[in-house]
DNA sequence: TGTGAAAGTACTAAACG
DNA sequence: CGTTTAGTACTTTCACA
């Protein structure tokens, strides 16, 4: 996971779309397409992931068929000066928080949340509430999608219906 | 990409999150640790994929390896009824734009927005707004993440630096 | 749905330009 | 960095309970 800056060519450039495009794809084939062996492309395969630049593969999968079917973002109003070690403890302590942002403007932070259903969603905001530091809330449910939703892997894990 | 009310039992549960997990785990290792032979796990991880429950496999990557250094969200209010139709339209001309969503509140739409600096996020920010129905937008900059990031490959695609 | 066997591919490491 | 070689592992299809 270093994270230097390693030279970053057209071939990785390449080999990284390939791999974003279908994280199965066989060296083999991305060799193919870019020009190179299939031992050659695990080699930057594998020193991209060293380098930090691929942090890993995962099956794309759609949040309402395991059982997600609210989504909202929750702005977040804190007490005072709101020190983000804190904040970010706060926002471990709830799964259905997916992604979580400190932000310009009038809130201290944005979170994305992810529940069953709006009972489910109610439940989570309450929970968000009553944690210190959170003086308020504004809630934006999310109603439909103008673009195919991004895999968005990390937190969405099968629920039981 | 048949998207009907198939079974969905507590070894797909696990088969999914195994390949949510690292999306290049073998068969064969999914079957040990869920207690199925190689050949069954690919039968469930086909029909996962003709079901529409897993829609792709995809390398996650630090969109900053790739050039994007700029994110935030941009509240669209629009004139009069905005048509979601016309909105998608409007969203699909716009690369940078890699999440983008009706919502509940005074703000029509809601858009995720990566670019690679802040002059780059001027440049769309100008070219979304002169777009029919645009009346207004609010842009909130993301400063830091309190989760890591999850993978949002979909629309991020390397630019040169 | 499950299993095991067999054929074809792919992955990985080593040796070398 | 690149390549080829060679051993091992994985995928995929097929026949069958």
């Amino acid at each position: 996971m270093n994270s230097r800056h390693t030279p970053f060519d057209d071939l990785d450039r390449k080999i990284v779309t390939a791999l974003m495009a279908n994280a199965r794809t066989s060296f083999a084939e991305i060799g193919a397409a870019v020009g190179l062996s299939s031992t050659a492309v695990k080699r930057r395969v594998d020193r991209l992931r060293d380098t930090g630049v691929i942090t890993g593969f995962t099956a794309t999968v759609k949040p309402s068929a395991l059982g997600w079917r609210t989504e909202a973002y929750v702005e977040v109003y804190c007490e005072g000066a709101a020190p983000p070690r804190r904040l970010a403890e706060v926002v471990r302590n709830h799964p259905e928080i997916t992604a979580a942002m400190t932000v310009t403007g009038g809130a201290d932070a944005l979170l994305h949340v992810r529940a069953r259903d709006v009972e489910h969603f109610e439940e989570v905001l309450e929970r968000i509430r009553v944690e210190p530091f959170i003086r308020k809330t504004i809630s934006v449910m999310v109603l439909s999608h103008l673009l195919p939703e991004s895999p968005e892997a990390g937190a969405s894990q099968p629920v039981p219906e």
